[in-house]
DNA sequence: TTAGATTCTGGCCATGCAGTCAAAAAATGA
DNA sequence: TCATTTTTTGACTGCATGGCCAGAATCTAA
């Protein structure tokens, strides 16, 4: 058996890498449909058709699991969002850009987002910690906090905490795709519109 | 027995309205120190110390027991933000005094604060549906509309959606409250004031 | 004092969970 | 072909949960 490594020692070979891609693709879609606490490792198997044991012969756990879940979407849409910010040149646009990327990657792959959503609000250690917790947040928080700063010395912004900014920021996007969500009738790019009017007027000097 | 009767019939006997109130009491302290998902009933009664069959009797599950803990936390909160609210004349104050009226709480109350936070995030029914969901939020967000759409017909507000501002700005003070949580150490009124300053300026007119 | 109602205890039950394992099946390669 | 390795199966373990209940303890009132 192999599947005890991790990419430290050998490669993995193609079937492994097929088998975890299917797995880490049915706990997307069972963690969307079903939510993260009913999401079982048997669920997750059900939903890929195989054996609940086949998940533990390839993951060290359902920790693992959701780290790559995690790694996995957090990549995809970083490569959604990176290239849309790197071809603005003003805070204020890069700001608008990033609200107006992350509504259309939700409105695009509302079950990835809703899956990363679950797994951040509900995975918790076994004391009952957070596993992804402000911790997780944190890059994020730091790269806002940079574009603001830079927007700050070059005069384009006012004076603001950038924390709190960046903190705002994220959770009204995050509230944007919640309300999203329980309401899917409502109108997702509308909606991340008015929050990018709303975060430009809040930037921009008096 | 009794417990069985909802207000409608009877009114309920001095110990059993004491009872009740220690162990909301006790559930609020257990929620807020482990998080909802280890505060089972077991654990709850030992915080109160009594026996796990105390809370079958008194309430009829652990559903109407949530349900209690967020009245009763709901109805704190209302007593003090309310008053303060009342005595302010223009939108932008009362947005303010909204922002603020929050923070103060948290900070005296961060128990109640914290355990409200995690039944509305964790509670959902056994089909894995959220027990608190944006249905729980809507009248926050109806009275916050109610309050921007007057601002805007008096000509103290810009136009925009009142009900993206509504969302955003309760998601603003949600993640204020869940980041001094996760950092204690921060300055949660100054992260407060800058919040304020942040949706006064993002409602009042070019 | 005593009968009846109320309240409490602690053990029990069915359910669901993550993870384990021996054995079966499938793939590999000589 | 056949021995060896990799992969899969499905039953099993141990644990935690919410709810239930028979009997004990306590309280109340006549």
């Amino acid at each position: 058996m192999q599947s005890k490594n991790e990419p430290d020692g050998q490669k993995r070979s193609f079937i492994e890498e097929a088998r975890r891609a299917q797995i880490i693709a049915a706990a997307v879609q069972t963690i969307a449909s079903v939510g993260f606490p009913k999401a079982s490792l048997a669920r997750i198997a059900a939903t890929a058709g195989i054996s609940k044991g086949v998940i533990s012969y390839h993951f060290a756990g359902k920790d693992e699991l959701m780290d790559q879940v995690v790694v996995t979407v957090y990549t995809d849409i970083a490569e959604h969002l990176l290239p849309r910010l790197a071809e603005k040149d003003t805070a204020t646009d890069i700001v608008r850009a990033h609200v107006m990327g992350v509504a259309e990657y939700a409105l695009a792959n509302p079950e990835r987002m809703r899956t990363i959503t679950e797994i951040f609000v509900h995975d918790r250690d076994a004391e009952g910690v957070p596993r992804y917790g402000a911790l997780a947040a944190e890059p994020l928080y730091e790269s806002l906090e940079t574009l603001y700063r830079e927007g700050q010395a070059s005069g384009e912004l006012r004076a603001f905490d950038p924390r709190v900014m960046a903190v705002t920021q994220q959770a009204g996007i995050d509230a944007m795709f919640g309300y999203w969500m329980a309401r899917p009738d409502t109108d997702l790019l509308a909606h991340a519109r008015e929050l990018a009017d709303l975060f430009v007027r809040a930037v921009r000097p008096d």
